[in-house]
DNA sequence: ACGGCGATGGCACTGAGTGCTGTGAAGAGA
DNA sequence: TCTCTTCACAGCACTCAGTGCCATCGCCGT
């Protein structure tokens, strides 16, 4: 792989002038291009700056600790993850909403396959990463649950519903995108993550897909063993809708 | 609180003799009793040894890293949740077992509320320790979910839903047991979890409170919009019912 | 008494991460 | 053009987590 274009940079503070730090890129391309040869944790920061012709301190001018040069470009996608909650109106739905906020992880990945497919491999063997990555996705699922808490306010169990929605909705993405980085990026991941998605969105209650031009056509199903009582059927059915 | 009895020890080794080896116990009550006195970031482990009186090297004999020392019993209780669902038949209710097994984890925090509530406050002021904690409680996540796809191998998207449910499961929990935690151990922490756990069980198909002594005499109910198509409604009753 | 043997203590070392200082290059202003 | 400021960078020194190695001590069986 060319480790000039394996390096998604996204320049921070330069940004609004569209120029990037040629530093930052060529510290995440020195520090992958080692990781791959020796592995991670026989890579020390000196050999990054090294390769890199830099000094020691700049290595953490740009990444606050050796564990973020792998997840470069994660802060900004957890950015863009925020403002797209923020910019959404009070009449989307909201399950539906986190899915599509969940879909803006999947494009970042699918973005850089090559790049996404040897981080996966690191990421599993090293435990140390793994670690790192779950606090990542910790933070992606929070945003997602921020904002299902406030769509749900005033609900009866509503942070309940939003912390285990937006768990939910985290696990299925997860799901279908490790599967297609175990497959080195073949097949289509937006195809299994919108099936994973499905999946959630119809066990919360909402349509999976649903048909925009059309007439909202939902169906409910509703499973009761007999001799229960009436309140509890009804709970079901409001549980199952979503409403109070 | 007496830092004596606020440390559960667990004495791995030592297990099988029924002894307790003191010195663990004296690390982790000379560790949060300078972790409560001045903070956990403003602790080193040369000021927990020399509380302790014991060499440096000991401590990392017990454990692994400074932030083991706040989780000393968690894998004696990850031991149990694996040793739970391996006993469990295959005649169970899948999403009923990982519940209970959930349960297991909750009662653990219940066993020492003092000392539960007292980590709480500590692993959600430092980031260290809330990362550190995300790895335990994915390991937790990882025990569920491989239990769940034993029991769903063979079925469409068995290892989708094993992943999700197990996820939901977990979020569920950690709701109500942090609910639990904030208001300092006060309340039924037992009724908010079965609440929360009720609450995945409904919406993932099976019925929160199976009658196990009667017949399983099951109804179900579809409520459908008026011109949705029949495979639409099909598909719900498949997806609602967790059969292929 | 003797020889393992396991638990402990002490020491030295690596490596991550931080604070501070010097330096050189680029830019603003006289 | 000279100067002053500023900012990114390099270098240094330091703290602290974590590890490997070895000496020591107490305990137990022979």
């Amino acid at each position: 792989m060319n480790s000039s274009s394996a390096a998604p940079g996204d320049g921070e503070k330069a940004r609004a002038a569209g120029a990037k730090p040629p530093m930052r890129d060529a510290l995440v391309a020195a520090a992958f291009r080692l990781f791959l040869e020796r592995g991670y944790e026989q890579t020390t920061v000196d050999d990054i700056v090294a390769l890199a012709g830099v000094g020691r301190r700049s290595f953490f001018r740009y990444f606050p600790s050796k564990e973020d040069v792998v997840f470069p470009d994660h802060e900004r996608c957890l950015a863009d993850m925020e403002a797209f909650l923020a910019a959404g109106g009070e009449d989307e739905e909201p399950v539906a909403r986190v899915c599509d906020a969940a879909r803006l992880v999947l494009r970042m990945y699918a973005e850089n396959p090559a790049f996404s497919v040897q981080r996966y491999r690191l990421t599993k063997r090293v435990p140390g990463l793994r670690a790192y990555e779950l606090s990542v996705v910790w933070r992606y699922e929070r945003a997602l649950a921020d904002y299902l808490r406030g769509r749900f306010a005033g609900r009866r169990d509503g942070t309940l519903r939003a912390d285990v929605i937006a768990a939910a909705v985290v696990a299925a993405h997860n799901n279908a995108l490790r599967s297609w980085l175990r497959s080195d990026g073949q097949g289509d991941a937006g195809a299994a993550v919108d099936h994973a998605l499905g999946y959630v969105q119809s066990a919360f209650g909402a349509a999976p897909v649903p048909p925009a031009a059309e007439a909202p056509e939902d169906v409910v199903v509703v499973v009761s063993r007999r001799g229960a009582p009436l309140w509890r059927v009804v709970q079901e059915i409001e549980t199952t809708l979503g409403r109070d």
